[in-house]
DNA sequence: TGCCTGATGTTCT
DNA sequence: GAACATCAGGCAC
């Protein structure tokens, strides 16, 4: 049988936000090399209130409704960035918002970054793109090259995966939408 | 431990 | 003009 470990990003925002569970992004800035394993993430899409995507194309969104495997970065709350990877076939609105990292390598980096001790440095989605100095510069980046990428790693278990409602909307709350590898210490909201 | 609030600017109505 | 896929710090308990 064929053993690729590739995720498939045009599949749907709820099988990726599940899929990219225990697969690590890649951050290179100036030669320092930082690292962590996704182990939070959230799914937004086109049929969902919640999402930027809800109201269609906008100048904003319009990453949101290309090819998969690229970032969608958007700022808010006047001082942070966060962090998506959009998904779905192009014309479809949806991607992953990662949430939370659990770092690997360039602590050091990701500490001057951050102003704070390990276990605050990436268990957020803002904190993550602070601690790895992801900006707008990387929108619409291809998510399968330098400076910023993923690398598949095998699945996590569907029975160490936790399911929840999403942090911070006040649309669509309903929707189980919200996923993190149970008991990990990095996840925002245990 | 948990609630409340201020910071700060972009996007869309 | 309002809302916002957030975070850190302050204060009450």
């Amino acid at each position: 049988m064929h053993t690729s470990n590739t995720i498939d990003f045009s599949a749907s925002a709820v099988e990726v936000a599940k899929r990219l569970l225990g697969s690590t992004l890649v951050r290179e800035v100036e030669g320092t090399l930082m690292a962590g394993r996704i182990v939070e993430t959230e799914s937004y899409d086109e049929t969902d209130a919640a999402s930027h995507s809800y109201r269609g194309v906008t100048p904003r969104t319009q990453i949101m409704f290309g090819p998969a495997g690229f970032a969608y970065v958007y700022f808010t709350y006047g001082m942070h960035y966060c962090f998506n990877v959009v998904t779905g076939k192009t014309g479809q609105g949806s991607a992953v918002l990662i949430r939370a990292l659990e770092p690997l390598e360039g602590l050091d980096t990701m500490t001057v970054n951050r102003k704070t001790g390990p276990n605050q440095l990436t268990n957020g989605p803002a904190k993550l793109c602070q601690a790895l100095q992801i900006d707008r510069s990387l929108n619409g980046h291809n998510l399968t090259t330098s400076p910023l990428y993923i690398t598949s790693q095998p699945p996590v278990a569907p029975s160490k995966i936790t399911q929840t409602t999403r942090v911070g909307i006040s649309k669509d709350t309903h929707r189980l939408w919200r996923f993190y590898v149970t008991g990990n210490l990095f996840v925002s909201r245990p």
